[in-house]
DNA sequence: GGGGAGAGATGCCGC
DNA sequence: GCGGCATTTCTCCCC
């Protein structure tokens, strides 16, 4: 352990992104205060020093602290403890290290960001390409504005020349969609003096709640998928593939 | 490279939590279509079958496969494809890692669950219990509750038996906090036949706008941190400071 | 740096 | 499983 303690703190000092395996045990004090008991864990420690500690099981980080957090390693009892500093933060962190099981770094380098395909705003480009998703006579206008009454996805009207607000998620829309939907129309009607405003959810479903809530203001709900462009994988729809 | 592949492919039939240093480039398919180009990156596999990837760089993971997901490991032209499917869910994945710097494997087993102090609900349990922290004349009913119209923090009275709703935040309220109260109030004057209904809105602090909005909607805000307990950690941090 | 909103959000709990 | 909602949310974008 003594030798796993100077790894550790070369590699720390040489910006390497390390990989720990060990029994531990943790306690954080920062936004909130916790205790995580001794159990088997990975620890991450990364190049920008950002630090995860990650249970054998489940998807999120169980503990961690952000980069530029500054760490030191010591002995203590025979014990390898890890202790973080984020002062600007004021988070801190410990975890002690009662086993290891492997100590491994590397020094990573990766500028590479990641292209994804299929977001929200993606979805507002095909409505906006598209109105006809949304109904027979909506002629958009903008997407994806910034307005002073809220971020509006899709803004455009009908043929009567009264305005449509169209708010998009890509998956089911909740409650939080429809009142975000009705802040926009409220401010829009009040900003330009009129009743004629339409609101409009284009999602692939909504809860059963907030489609009556929907209803109660008066607004529709059009089923829209989210578009994806590269259905390599999953070759039974390709009906969107147009897009 | 090869014995990397068994390796790899060993650690995952035993349900070992793996770390794999590496060079590589990722495709995924499911909820949305997403390419990461050649980089070098950690992945880790756990012993429940999540997969991560991790940049060196940044909190989160840059791409990731949930639980039980099934991986399978082959060489390709002098490179180690990792090929995850998550067929129930209609997620895949490919690592095509091109060089591999470490591989690292443990059996690890940890049943145990965090403790965290200071969460909302914490801080909905101190108002409950010190109602003078909203105002003198609170008199709190119930928390916590899961009513029909929806989860109210705190709800209760004044000495003139005004119903009160507060909404609690653990940092800085925004617009849709106030939003949420706004749905309880209104949804509670309906039910209740009358307007004699103050919503407040309990937070560390709020953001300009949504305050501007409390405010035209009759909403009090009241500065309220949320609690800590531990405080022993902090202090000790402090003193480590001091060196 | 604050504010607003999305995310391949995740995770928890209650019905 | 759906629904509602918090999260040590994180991240990005815009002002």
């Amino acid at each position: 352990m003594d030798s796993d303690a100077v790894k550790i703190r070369d590699a720390i000092r040489r910006n390497e992104t390390i990989a720990i395996g060990c029994e531990c045990e943790v306690d954080y004090s920062g936004r909130a205060e916790a205790h995580l008991p001794v159990g088997e864990r990975l620890i991450i420690i990364k190049a920008d020093k950002a630090l995860l500690v990650h249970q054998p099981e489940g998807n999120a980080p169980i503990n961690y602290m952000k980069p530029d957090t500054r760490h030191s390693v010591k002995l203590e009892d025979g014990k390898l403890l890890l202790s973080s500093q984020n002062t600007a933060l004021k988070e801190y962190l410990d975890v002690k290290m009662t086993k290891i099981h492997f100590v491994s770094s590397h020094p990573l380098k990766d500028g590479q960001k990641i292209q994804i395909i299929g977001t929200e705003k993606d979805m507002s480009e095909m409505i906006y390409k598209n109105p006809s998703l949304i109904s027979d006579d909506f002629r958009p206008v903008s997407m994806e504005e910034q307005t002073k009454y809220g971020f509006i996805d899709v803004f455009g009207h009908d043929k009567n020349n009264n305005l449509m607000i169209v708010e998009c998620k890509r998956y089911c829309a909740d409650l939080s969609a429809v009142t975000q939907l009705r802040r926009y129309v409220e401010k829009m009607k009040e900003v330009k003096g009129t009743d004629a405003i339409k609101g409009v959810i284009a999602a692939p479903k909504i809860t059963s709640n907030a489609g009556q809530m929907a209803k109660d203001w008066g607004f529709d709900f059009v089923a829209v998928e989210p578009p994806k462009y590269r259905e390599r994988f999953n070759k039974d729809q390709k009906t969107l593939g147009n897009f």
